[in-house]
DNA sequence: GTGGTCTAGACCACG
DNA sequence: GTGGTCTAGACCACC
């Protein structure tokens, strides 16, 4: 499910922190579901262990999911954030908008982007 | 114009070219007008020269600023950007606006927000 | 009575301990009074045997309880501690206070705090 | 400065984080000082790069020292904390004053001792 | 079997 | 020289 990309340089915790985000957010993965462990996902990535364990505690630390010793990870089922973060992404947000408009692309285009996301996010509800 | 911080993880090249390209983007530098030299920004940032040159040179890739042998650099007249360029922006303004609305961000206050910017853009120009 | 936490990081044997341990803290159990049996919890709590077995078996080196071979356990009726553990509950005391107060916490509320406890501790007796 | 127990259950770097989260605490270390590299640290506590590593980035997330590419890391000077982790100090804090109480610590003893702290921390400001 | 910790040693990006 | 990433392999605690 997972696409590592090794020319990136973006580091392949982040990448597989920020590919497991997609699939919670999407809802492809329900709440409380169980993630695969961590050495079944480093094999099948062909990944450290070790760099699977990174990427699972950074998704606890922020919230998305949780670990019980022995047992596994789980999906988090209470989607919280704090005031910095969603700022964050309100700036992160803007930079792109501003990036598109000055490339030329128009009002209506990415308003028809913007709307097509709010549908398919409730429908996957 | 541009804030430095050392605190944030991003590389100091990486916030020199944002920071300028943000500058271009809201119309604050008009098309062919000179950058400060390589030197003069060095200095007024306090930072290492080959830094200022990275960005520089990232810039001028980008399409952002071309650079003339021995005269300095200027703002580019036209800004173009590849199919790539414009998909990747797409993509991570996608991204984005999934997160937000993950952590609970209700459509109107998104929409606000985008308009708001679409405005600013407007008054630029 | 005892609430289990999986989604905490916290082994399941030291919350059981914790919970009884609070129980008998704060009164809700008399002295020689009878805790459940290993099974009977066990059950109650969806846990295996062992870990409340384990539970109990620090509970008693502790000095929190005592057990009777074929009885049962029982709430120790001598709360007694040696030198090293008030002084390891006061090093953990002060910790804490330091933390607060370096977060900006004030006097007063921690005094109000602190006061609570003692008016709470007062009435259980 | 930092003593590490190995017969202490507590991960080293758990140790290594709450041994220099004191130091900033108590003052001992001014804001913005910079902190022992990661090899010098890891060389005086024979201890592997990767466990001092990862203690300071407890601590950067944490908000105690900010992290500087290729210079080094430092004391943040705007000790901040979100409402959860000084709700969880609460707890921990009235947990030890409600089991010093238990085992017959009296009210002017714990009292003093809090004092003590007070006086402690105003002079090292 | 699961998550978590630690070591040893290599390599890269940054300034 | 500094922080950051990654691998390989070992060991422990938990359930």
């Amino acid at each position: 499910m997972i696409k590592l990309d090794y020319k990136n340089d973006k580091p392949l915790h982040e990448q597989i922190t920020q590919g497991i985000k997609e699939l919670i957010i999407c809802g492809a993965m329900a709440k409380d579901e169980q993630l695969p462990s961590v050495r079944d996902l480093s094999v099948s990535l062909t990944v450290n262990p070790n760099t699977v364990q990174r990427a699972y505690k950074t998704l606890e630390t922020e919230g998305f999911i949780y670990s019980v010793r022995g047992r596994g990870n789980y999906v988090s089922d209470i989607p919280s954030a704090d005031r910095k973060t969603i700022d964050t992404l309100y700036d992160e947000f803007s930079e792109r908008v501003r990036e598109l408009i000055f490339f030329g692309e128009d009002r209506e285009k990415i308003l028809l982007v913007l709307n097509k996301i709010f549908d398919e996010m409730e429908d996957a509800k």
